[in-house]
RNA sequence: GCGCCCGUAGCUCAGCUGGAUAGAGCAUCGGACUUCGAAUCCGAGGGUCGGGAGUUCGACUCUCUCCGGGCGCACCA
């Protein structure tokens, strides 16, 4: 096999493009096995995607094999850093610290002694000691840049499934589930870029306590029947997922007054359960209408999905039953005699004593959510001998939904995952660690490694937030630096009110900076605005780190936000725009041409600040690794708004079109199109769309 | 009680598997539009990285401990 190879005899790479060669010999180096690094795993499955890592590996594998001849040693691992000015070269490694002291010998000897033999790298045009013992990697820098234009390659690494979303059908969508929805398309759309296959679903939990309890408030508290629901959802005047938002506030105060058993609730479960009466019919009709409003929600922020599992469907096809069995079977699980878990199925947790089993299977006899959370598992792995039927969605073949009767003979393939990503508050992190040993349990190893659980914090609402919004505080909130929201009071922000505000607030910008836009030209670059300052927003901060909600930082247009992205993009935009109106003759194909010019090097040598610009740009494919690997896309959009800094610092340092040397007006003209370029895929990971004018 | 997470500039947050002088944005103050549009750019002030001990050539990063805050740990989901 030449040029790229990622995982010989296993993957077979289908090459679309390649600009650069790697050397047919040449090993490419594998991350050390951590099996507690959970997207260790998959990281061997995405090489050769980007030059710069095919750089990194050619550094590391020479410095190693040049260790080895000289000292006759074991190699380190090799850290390769980036410098602290790109002056210094755009590679450092401290490697020599560390063999300093099993050579005894000074940290800058060992660099030069390790420089001297080293021999000529690939793409690198010096190496230097610097510091006090750091090796500095200076690269070509005409060759990354034609190396940079390299595009995705396929990999065959086998199917990944993210789950996400996930909403209770039962009330609208709120805030906290735009984070993960932001969090889970931008990490589908990086998998993707990286050349995965990728299968996106959303599960559909219409069967549980939530959507109960709103069925509870029709039929208990508001009288309704199956026709008065149905009259309510055909109501043009309102919207019924704001109408169960309500409700579903009002239902604990009717348990409290006149239902503290919850009675209602465990018989309006068993009815929805058992099927075939009004109650399951409501539960259905309420559940799938909501499903509705919160796919068109999604879609409002660029979110789709390729499958809606549906809770009733592992219900009915009873994965549970066969789950059961196959736990058993394993003793996975195992029935209490005594105790205070007598007569349950319960599973033993890593830890001591009996005081951490965690029940599966209840003393009456019905399974936990935790329980059937393992069945479908398992069936996203293909551990779970059974499988769902399949129906497209409302008639719309791009997303399915599982059906346990009828369904389309013909449909995608859907589960049995080589890798599966659930992505799902840290709250819930102890009963997707239970998952978790379960499929341990069952024995399946490396599947429980793969069964990752991408957890991220939740949103909560500043204090002043909270206030605004008329949710009453104590003294003791006030102080805090975030306060909680509870769907159960009703409490928080709707996801389409504040993309509403946000649009309105877009528009109104919009329209005044350009009074000559159509009303449906201001209304849909408002819309592409609002949607990138809010998943921006939503994707700035780290997974851990707890949003405190504040409706004057999301709604703002200017400094690190989303709209500062897109703006930058845009301006890159126009100057090309305003070359072809200008120049219509004008062969955009001179600026590549300029690549293999003589005088690319010189013009990137001398100029580190736009090198610098382009070194970024050039970076895209290896942000997206580290994505993937750290399971962190705010990385990706902490790069993004750095190269959009870059790009505007560019943008306002040099005249480009009105530049009088036509070399160098080219070369202009090539660096702003190869950041265009690389900022307009960043967005696209991100879920952005790019204004045609802001 | 057990477990997980957090504490970095006035505020909100970055800081890659330990590495060179700890960085952004907001806010404040002061500058830059006759140009590819200022949703931009430049400059200024602002830090005992919660406290202490340890490991190391080197600690915001690792270990221990204390302080302060958040969240989990149901025959709920």
């Amino acid at each position: 096999m030449s040029g790229c190879e990622c995982k010989p005899g296993r993957a077979k790479p289908t090459i679309i493009r390649c600009g650069y060669e790697c050397k047919p010999g040449a090993k490419r180096e594998r991350d050390s096995a951590k099996p507690e690094a959970k997207g260790a795993a998959i990281n061997n499955l995405l090489r050769c995607r980007s030059m710069l890592l095919d750089v990194h590996a050619r550094i590391k594998e020479t410095l190693k094999a040049t260790i080895r001849s000289l000292w006759n040693i074991d190699p380190p691992e090799i850290a390769l850093n980036q410098t602290p000015k790109i002056e210094m070269g755009e590679l450092a490694s401290p490697v020599c610290f560390e063999l300093a002291r099993a050579l005894k010998k000074p940290p800058k000897a060992v660099a030069e002694a390790l420089i001297a033999a080293a021999g000529r790298i690939e793409t690198v045009r010096k190496m230097e000691v610097a510091g006090a013992g750091y090796i500095n990697f200076y690269l070509d820098r005409a060759a990354v840049v034609r190396g940079g234009r390299v595009h995705a390659t396929k990999t065959d690494a086998g199917k990944a499934i993210v789950e996400h979303t996930n909403i209770n059908p039962n009330k609208s969508a709120h805030i906290g589930h735009l984070r993960n929805a932001a969090i889970g398309d931008t990490f589908v759309r990086v998998l993707r870029h990286s050349g995965r296959t990728v299968e996106v679903q959303n599960y559909i939990d219409n069967t549980g306590v939530q959507v109960a309890d709103v069925i509870v408030g029709f039929k208990y508290l508001e009288l309704k029947s199956l026709a008065d629901v149905r009259a309510l959802i055909n109501d043009p005047n309102l919207r019924f997922d704001y109408y169960c938002w309500d409700l579903y506030a009002k239902v604990s105060g009717f348990y409290e007054a006149s239902d503290p058993q919850h009675a209602k609730r465990g018989q309006t479960l068993k009815e929805m359960e058992e099927g075939n009466n009004e109650t399951a019919d409501m539960a259905e009709l309420v559940a799938m209408t909501i499903v509705r409003y919160h796919l068109s929600t999604m879609a409002r922020i660029n979110v789709a999905y390729d499958l809606l599992p549906r809770e009733s469907d592992i219900l009915h096809l009873k994965f549970w039953e066969k789950a059961f069995g196959q736990l058993k079977e394993r003793n996975a699980i195992f029935f209490e005699p005594e105790g205070k878990n007598k007569g349950c199925w319960v599973m033993r947790l890593e830890t001591e004593g009996h005081d951490d089993d965690k029940i599966i299977v209840r003393s009456n006899g019905t399974v936990t959510y935790v329980g059937k959370d393992i069945a479908y598992q398992l069936w996203k792995l293909g551990l779970l001998d059974r499988d769902f039927l399949y129906q497209p969605f409302d008639g719309n073949r791009k997303v399915w939904a599982t059906t346990s009767a009828g369904g389309s003979i013909e449909h995608p393939p859907f589960g049995r995952g080589n890798i599966v990503y659930n992505v799902i508050d840290v709250r819930q992190s102890y009963l997707q660690n239970v998952v978790h040993q379960g499929v341990l349990a069952l024995g399946y190893e490396e599947q429980a490694k793969n069964s990752i659980h991408f957890s991220y914090e939740v949103v909560a609402l500043s204090p002043a937030c909270a206030d605004q919004l008329g949710i009453e505080l104590s003294a003791e909130d006030r102080k805090r630096p975030h306060v909680e929201v509870s769907g159960r009071k009703g409490q928080g922000v709707k996801a389409d009110d504040l993309l509403d505000t946000l649009e309105t607030e877009a528009c109104k910008e919009v329209g005044t900076r350009n009074p000559d836009l159509s009303k449906a030209d201001i209304d849909k670059i408002g819309h592409q605005i609002a949607v990138g300052a809010l998943r921006y927003f939503l994707l700035k901060f780290t997974r851990n780190a707890i949003i405190a909600f504040d409706f004057r930082e999301a709604l703002n247009f200017d400094g690190e936000t989303g709209p500062y992205l897109q703006y930058a993009t845009v301006r890159g935009n126009n100057i090309v725009n305003k070359l072809r109106e200008t120049e219509p003759d004008f062969d955009f194909n001179q600026a590549y041409r300029f690549l293999d010019d003589p005088k690319l090097p010189g013009m990137l040598d001398a100029a580190d600040d736009i090198w610098e610009l382009l070194y970024s740009a050039s970076r895209l494919n290896e942000i997206a690794q580290q994505v993937v690997s750290s399971l962190e896309p705010a990385s990706l959009a902490k790069y993004a708004f750095t190269l959009a800094q870059r790009f505007s610092l560019f943008y306002h340092r040099y005249r480009i079109m009105s530049e009088a040397d036509p070399d160098r007006r080219l070369f202009y003209l090539l660096v702003v199109d190869y950041t265009r370029q690389a900022l307009t895929s960043a967005l696209d990971l991100m879920g952005i769309e790019v204004p045609q004018r802001m």
